[in-house]
DNA sequence: TCCGGGAAGATTGTTAACAAATATTTGAGA
DNA sequence: TCTCAAATATTTGTTAACAATCTTCCCGGA
């Protein structure tokens, strides 16, 4: 899978646990709102309730899972108006980072960028290409930017945190037909004040194609208005 | 203390030993780069070291602990350039939380702001007040305008991380003279701002806030030069 | 039929012992 | 005296059992 970064063989059970966790909830094995029994998981894994327990304080953190505490752990499962704040963040936290990016990337890492739209673009072409797109393929452009940033703590914030939820949540958003399309030609003008070294074009630019993109995820909900809010397990 | 929250009776107990651990950290009691040994703080907080690890894993998501598998913990100890990526962060993140305050606070929660800034102001004028004001009042404001910003995630990354690792590092920040002073009248700007409903000038005004901070920052740590790195364990 | 109380069951929180890895000390050799 | 390696000691990672809490289901009463 492109995004999930490297599978490191991690050293400790407790880590390989947390990769592994992470990856069924983000890939939808485990659903939002699904109950976590520690004692059900350990014995799923082949290892016992110590090291599961500190994956999921882990996983906690990068809010992936949600904890009451002698009540038990839950697959997070964000209301709209909660991804709306996520949205929110996001904008300001990838403007910033876009323009750092801008200012701080190789010339080397630019031109794999350039490789990675054109790539996205032949895969827009087909229907499932456009699939592919729209659920890692356009978050792969955003990791590759928060990485070229040279700020650790931006880059953690974002790729840790921000990027795997809303990887959990990809289904519900850019569902607009055309949406992938116009994403695509954003990206495409983002990669170019990269190269001309412009952060003050590239950190607008990107705050406009996260805006762009609540708005299309604001009027999503609300032509489902009165609906389930997504992801909330109905009332 | 007036900017640790409430010191809630904590349910569980390594949640009592993650609000103790986090002060003893956060008001130097345990030094930044200090070596966390499990047995020997199990038994100080009269515990097993199940709970202990699992505050640590806490810490360690709110960056105040790093930890390094089969090696242990240490208090974190922050370079001077992950000092400034924390300040360029935060202008990005309270500028758009200065923002959202303006439009969200209640006038109640103005009112009490601007008490608060009476306060300040009063307490800055006594010599050991200017002192308290430079290692937490400060902080106090920006925790009010989190509060504020009715955006949960703004709110949560500000108040339960970011600005716990300003307070560990407070000693190092706003040391010239005369910059408390100068600090509360920027407060000041932003309260009236805030009052007028006018969040693009609030944002504006915070950023323009953290900046000076930050500047004065790099202007300290350029005076001592080629001197250790605040925080790091010298070479 | 609907509501509340309480016992039984399941689940999480905590503890202490064991296994594996890292740090430290000791001593031989140059 | 210094360096390197082996052995020892310390520390972290993991496990399984015990205690406390919550959830569920059943039953009696209105």
């Amino acid at each position: 899978m492109a995004v999930s970064s490297a599978t490191t063989a991690s050293t400790t059970l407790a880590e390989r646990i947390l990769d592994a966790l992470q990856t069924a909830i983000v890939t939808g094995d485990l659903k939002p709102g699904d109950k976590i029994r520690e004692a059900e998981l350990a014995r799923q894994f082949g290892t016992s309730r110590g090291p599961l327990r500190d994956a999921l304080r882990r996983l906690e953190s990068r809010r992936l899972v949600t904890n009451t505490p002698n009540a038990g752990a839950r697959v997070v499962s964000l209301s709209g108006r909660q991804l709306v704040e996520l949205y929110q963040v996001r904008e300001a936290l990838e403007g910033l980072t876009c323009r750092l990016a801008a200012e701080n990337m190789t010339d080397a890492e630019i031109d794999e960028l350039s490789d990675l739209l054109d790539r996205h673009e032949a895969e827009v072409r087909r229907k499932d290409g456009a699939e592919y797109f729209r659920q890692e393929g356009d978050l792969d452009f955003h990791f590759r930017i928060a990485e070229g940033c040279r700020n650790e703590l931006l880059r953690t914030a974002l790729c840790e945190d921000h990027y795997q939820l809303m990887r959990l949540y990809r289904y519900k958003f850019s569902n607009r037909a055309g949406r992938p399309r116009r994403a695509l030609a954003e990206h495409r003008q983002i990669l170019e004040a990269i190269r001309d070294r412009d952060g003050e074009l590239a950190e607008l630019l990107m705050r406009r194609h996260i805006r762009n993109a609540r708005e299309t995820f604001e009027r999503h909900i609300e032509q489902q208005a009165g609906g389930t809010a997504p992801g909330e397990a109905s009332a």
